[in-house]
DNA sequence: ACGTTAGAGACACCGAGTGCCACCGGCAAG
DNA sequence: CTTGCCGGTGGCACTCGGTGTCTCTAACGT
């Protein structure tokens, strides 16, 4: 519907942002992630159209593609920057605290966002929990968290990082700081960093109350 | 390559299959989900092309659709019925037994594959963990399984399954069994329900070398 | 022999993703 | 000022997964 939004633009428009002064690219990059999320939570992830997004951005098809890779893609922002700022703390974690406990700071403190990136997070954390084809997209995000730590655990315990301690650790850490993510969507109670603990704790404990 | 391996065959062909007797759809669904296993086992899943498939299968691309849905879902079988298992033991798990052993003795139970079935398992986990493409789509299966799990423990614990403790348990037993479905396929060791039970054991126990 | 019906194939279409080329603007060297 | 390079861009064409529609045919009951 209405294919004539934002697309009779003439084709020679310099676009209504004049500012990009440390990087064209990044410029464009922002413009294309905020249109996409803009319209994937207005209109739902499979209704949207590539041409759309870029239409919205200002931009065409094949620079879409450039900069973001997929149309999945274009909700996830910087993630390898997140799953690199996660490696680091463990990385800087001492060996005074335990392992477990560092798996756990290191999530929380990861994902202790600025309030004013709240909305944003919500909407992205909501697509990706909601919509079938970027909840699918998440594994292979994932994998990269599991990675980095599967290798943390590894070379706490000089183990390999495909031996099952260290991937089990992985695996079961992040699903939990998946379903903490998903009670805090719902809205229930209280901060995402409480979410998280709560789910570590249980976690750790190995549901006392269910054995 | 040779794309007339099997597409040479005249259109009117009765097909070389008379054993129609239940279900003539069976039949072809399963050639289908051959053809594919055995395709991607070869030449890697993205490398694969549907008409490829239908190719082999004696059949058409439009065919190959109507049978399977997508290509992904020509690796997972007769998945639902999977899920229907899982659910079934679940609801026939007495009061008695704890709600996580209970849960750990149905997923051990519904991976019980006869011996002769293994090599088929094998190739499909294999698949489906190695090629990044089914990784995104397991996602989205293993939802159902998720699913019947916290309804299992919202059911015992008198809880809402959308709280935190049932979509925890589902997650991260969930994350348990894909991670010993992993190391039983890199082959160290033993069985499958060895692999699960171990990790099932390391996951209630809290991890306590660890904390 | 009849019509009915389910399964199958052919065709056309859409949208995601990719390779290729041509263009345009800035920028440094002449 | 001109020349030539170069990064970002847009247009175009193509592949492939997936879907809707139409037609055909073979099996079935009457």
């Amino acid at each position: 519907m209405s294919s004539s939004s934002a697309a009779d633009v003439p084709p020679g428009t310099p676009s209504p942002v004049p500012l990009r002064v440390g990087g064209g690219r990044a410029g464009t990059r922002a413009r294309i992630e905020r249109a996409a999320l803009e319209l994937f939570g207005a209109q739902g992830f499979e209704q949207v159209t590539i041409e759309e997004i870029a239409a919205v951005a200002g931009t065409s098809r094949r620079t879409f593609f450039r900069h973001v890779g997929s149309k999945a893609d274009a909700v996830w922002g910087d993630f390898a920057g997140h799953v690199s700022r996660l490696a680091a703390l463990l990385d800087a974690a001492g060996d005074d605290v335990a392992v477990l406990p560092a798996v756990f700071g290191a999530y929380v403190e990861v994902n202790d966002y600025a309030e004013a990136d709240l909305p944003v997070l919500r909407q992205r954390m909501r697509l990706i929990l909601t919509e079938p084809a970027l909840q699918a997209h998440s594994q292979v995000r994932y994998a990269d968290v599991d990675e980095v730590v599967a290798r943390y655990v590894a070379r706490r315990r000089g183990q390999d990082p495909s031996a099952l301690l260290p991937r089990l650790v992985a695996a079961t850490t992040r699903a939990a700081a998946t379903t903490a993510f998903e009670v805090w969507l719902s809205g229930e109670g209280g901060s995402l960093a409480e979410a998280l603990r709560t789910a570590f704790t249980q976690l750790a404990e190995g549901f006392p109350d269910l054995r």
